[in-house]
DNA sequence: AAGTGATCCAACCGCAGAGGA
DNA sequence: TTCCTCTGCGGTTGGATCACT
């Protein structure tokens, strides 16, 4: 018998939203595979992290993007490309998802992006030939720096927020930075770097936005 | 009012990487 | 060193809702 058979899927229950939040309450996160051993419910540790993550932390943010979120989203993404998690840990109080969804459905569609094929035959694929096969067809750069950044961003990929050797980051002069701000478009692949990263994870919202 | 297509968004899936045994 | 478990990520799916005819 599959262990999976034994959870449900689809739409949360406010019960269980209740039961996930009094677990959390008192455990705290992670271990998420041991709630539903723990708590009886039905839902594999990796729903109820996503659940908690999207949904009942009390980071998250809910309603519509404002004006200045989606600007930072569109910046954010010329640099990143679709590094949502990256992006959305430079705007408060949204989820990659949240993120994801709003670009997909709303920022693509205001940019002029056209949407790239659905993958035939296929669920998903490991991140680097993803990467690669959704973002290197030449009609799919059709608008915007942010497709064509991506091609920069693509080939940064092996490296992670925590892969950047310490003495790497060095190459970024945060106080620099700080005293004026980049010159983006003339600087892609040191804008995407973890250095970067780092520099934009040093400051707040606001002081981060106002350099862009 | 009913039918239908479009849109939105919560949730799922498969994979990779980290870390511990 | 190898294996296993857990966590996190990004792409995709599907149900609910909205808009239009």
């Amino acid at each position: 018998m599959k262990p999976e058979n034994q959870y449900k899927k689809g739409l949360w229950t406010e019960e269980e939203d209740r039961i996930l939040l009094q677990y959390i309450t008192v455990e705290g996160t992670g271990k998420w595979n041991r709630i539903p051993k723990v708590t009886g419910l039905k839902r594999c540790g990796k729903s109820c992290r996503l659940r908690w993550l999207n949904y009942l932390s009390p980071t998250v943010k809910r309603g519509d993007f404002s004006e200045q979120e989606e600007d930072l989203i569109i910046r954010l993404h010329n640099l990143l490309g679709n590094r949502w998690s990256l992006i959305a840990g430079r705007v408060p109080g949204r989820t990659d998802n949240q993120v994801k969804n709003h670009w997909n459905s709303h920022l693509r569609k205001k940019l002029g992006i056209q949407k790239q094929n659905r993958k035939i035959g296929g669920s998903s694929k490991t991140r680097a030939t993803l990467t690669e096969e959704t973002h290197s067809s030449p009609s799919d750069n059709l608008h915007s720096g942010a497709e064509s950044m991506e091609v920069v961003t693509k080939e940064k990929r092996p490296l992670t927020d925590n892969e950047a050797p310490h003495g790497e980051a060095q190459w970024i002069n945060y106080k620099h930075f700080a005293e004026s701000p980049p010159s983006i478009p003339d600087d892609h692949a040191i804008l995407a770097s973890p250095g970067f990263l780092d520099f934009l994870d040093g400051y707040p919202f606001d002081v981060a936005w106002e350099s862009f």
